[in-house]
DNA sequence: AATGAATGAGCGTTCATTCAT
DNA sequence: CATGAATGAACGCTCATTCAT
């Protein structure tokens, strides 16, 4: 990029135009924009970085992502379907009948999938953009939590006067619990599903129901 | 060195070198720079849209504030200022030793407080690079309101495995509760607030205690 | 995004994409740069003067250069690789056993191709923040004259304390000299030639050699 | 300078109006600039930290100096005149019809004067502008230097095809071998002196005089 | 499909200088 | 004399995007 051109009318260093199936371009891409945006943010990435980590050119960039913002919301996309996958994962793994089980099947399975990816999450749902809102991704994963609470409802466990409002303080709340614990690098998570376990637990029951005892 | 060619036909626009209180000249700029950020956005907000709206010259803007940056930090902290404030008022307003009413009461003054200013808030708090995690603004407000858990936990009112946890829970629960509300462009606060309290009360009770009965 | 409003009237000079060889591109900004900063100043030299001088947009020109101060290095670099060079031409075309020839060579050659460039040279080597003593530049030129002395010395026609110190004197002699002639615009290279050779000889000199008879 | 006057109505940290000689004010600001120069260079000193180095205000500045330029001319022009006058004195300290030793008294009072001023020498003559040529700093420096050669060539003590053209190399010349010297950290003028006068007594006798011996 | 040279609008920041008080 | 708030032209540099090869 200086003045020094010295391989001059000899092989430059062989620019290797490997095509490659689009699919695994496109990971690579969206591989290296993740690190990229993890690392340094969003706004302080740009293309160049991207495609001299994923060791491509800048014009390939432009064949599969048709702007920046392209990769933040695929990523974005992405972390939802995850997200929701993981919690599903973990919910399915409960007996179908114990909802204070299934419950704490969703709060493991959130906790444990926003803790190992919070920094993603946070780069691609914060740093960019001003409208957490009316974010789709963030409706399926409340949309699967109400389904939770509505069969709990329909079971007699729970009593709820709001089953989207629930959700909502339920998702936000272990949010910011999480954060918090972040914050201050304390990373185990049992101390934390145990005390969100309790605390939604009482919110969701029929009054006078017992709440369950905590295991820690 | 610049009233060369300046003798046109018209009057300039004359430049009216005001000079006003420094408290004065720092409550237009950050005025100008809330409105524009509320409209555009940070990133799109540029110092000459702000000095243009505030009538003054780029300079000016640099005599108050060393980065744009800054501004962004000077409206975040009087936005949490202002926040403790107004929620401080609404709690005190309610009678000391009924704490389901100061509940009450601090769950009307935040919701209040954050629909009255939520577009600032989103913008200041949500688009610009910052860790939402560590931010000393959201300390001061869980604070105040972990006085209050502790104060009916004393009281014997509730019974909490732990405060600043629960804390954190009620304030971003609310929060996401209030977003969804702005979202669907419901902005009465009542039924949010009712709703709220009755599902907040149930989770800080001690088990069987019966949750109140709800207003609307 | 910018293919707005641009169908004005008039063709638009159009934008001229021209793909070129990079060291080509390079030349022409470099020259560009080299004349303007001799007309007006490397200070007073804008980008945007550059880049308006070689026909291309500004960001050809940070393709090629990371900052301005990398133009003004590179214009260095080539010079002293030219001023060395033509020097070099210049002792060699004399009889490798008479010194005094050889060190006629060198002042004619260095002052001939200093003041063919003593424009460039100010410029890019005191107009800028450039401490003078410690370039690699200047080293070059010493080392080559260093040489020559060392040469001398050895072969028995001239006798010295320290060839380095000598170097330095006859080079920032030279200059001096030669920038005086520049300042009194007598540009005629002989006479300085002359009277250089015939004091310079003498300090080279064993005591009691006959110094040469001067040809003006 | 940030969004904090929390010092309102009450007293403002006293701005001290003190009405000072104009000389001392002129020599404080020469000074505070001075400083800065050497430290950080000319143009990276503002007008600001020189006036907030002088305990002045940004006005004051400009009662006493038209420009920044003015200050760094001022500097510039002190600097010569010293330099002068230290020569001076340690060239008149020596036999009026002893020439070797007042040559030696200008090399001993030149590079000493130098050496202990070279950072301000530096940045005041080379890190602004480019016209060192044409400077009347210079010139009565070099008048100085005409003026001693022209009276040994009086008297017989040397011979010289052109005595400005001989000075130019003797300061310069002089100048190179100091600035070296300063580049490879060794400071002791001594050697420097006894080689600089061993060549240039050559350079300045009549053909076939002896040199004086060096003392080290 | 892949490349990478070329584009150019845009922006944050600086700072010498002015002038009302 | 002295102050310091106000000015505003100027500039280096960035980077998403385009497109000829």
């Amino acid at each position: 990029m200086n003045a020094s051109a010295n391989l001059s009318t000899e092989r430059r260093s062989r620019p290797r135009r490997r095509t490659l199936p689009a699919e695994m371009r496109t990971d690579d891409l969206m591989a290296s924009a993740a690190a990229l945006f993890v690392a340094k943010g969003i706004e302080a990435t740009t293309i160049d970085d991207i495609v001299a980590r994923a060791g491509v050119a800048k014009g390939t960039f432009y064949h599969y992502f048709a702007t920046k913002t392209d990769v933040v919301l695929a990523l974005r996309e992405r972390f939802s379907q995850d997200f929701v996958r993981s919690v599903s994962v973990a919910i399915e793994a409960c007996p179908v009948t114990d909802f204070t089980a299934r419950l704490s099947g969703w709060i493991h399975g959130a906790v444990q999938a926003y803790l190992a990816n919070f920094k993603l999450h946070d780069v691609v749902f914060h740093d960019f953009s001003h409208s957490h809102r009316q974010s789709k991704e963030k409706d399926a994963v409340i949309a699967q939590l109400v389904a939770l609470l509505e069969a709990g409802q329909a079971a007699g466990a729970w009593s709820l006067p709001d089953t989207r409002m629930t959700a909502l303080i339920l998702f936000d709340g272990m949010h910011g619990v999480v954060d918090d614990a972040i914050a201050r690098e304390s990373r185990d998570p049992q101390p934390l599903c145990d005390i969100l376990l309790q605390l939604f637990s009482r919110m969701l029951s029929v009054d006078g129901t017992i709440s369950p005892r905590v295991s820690g």
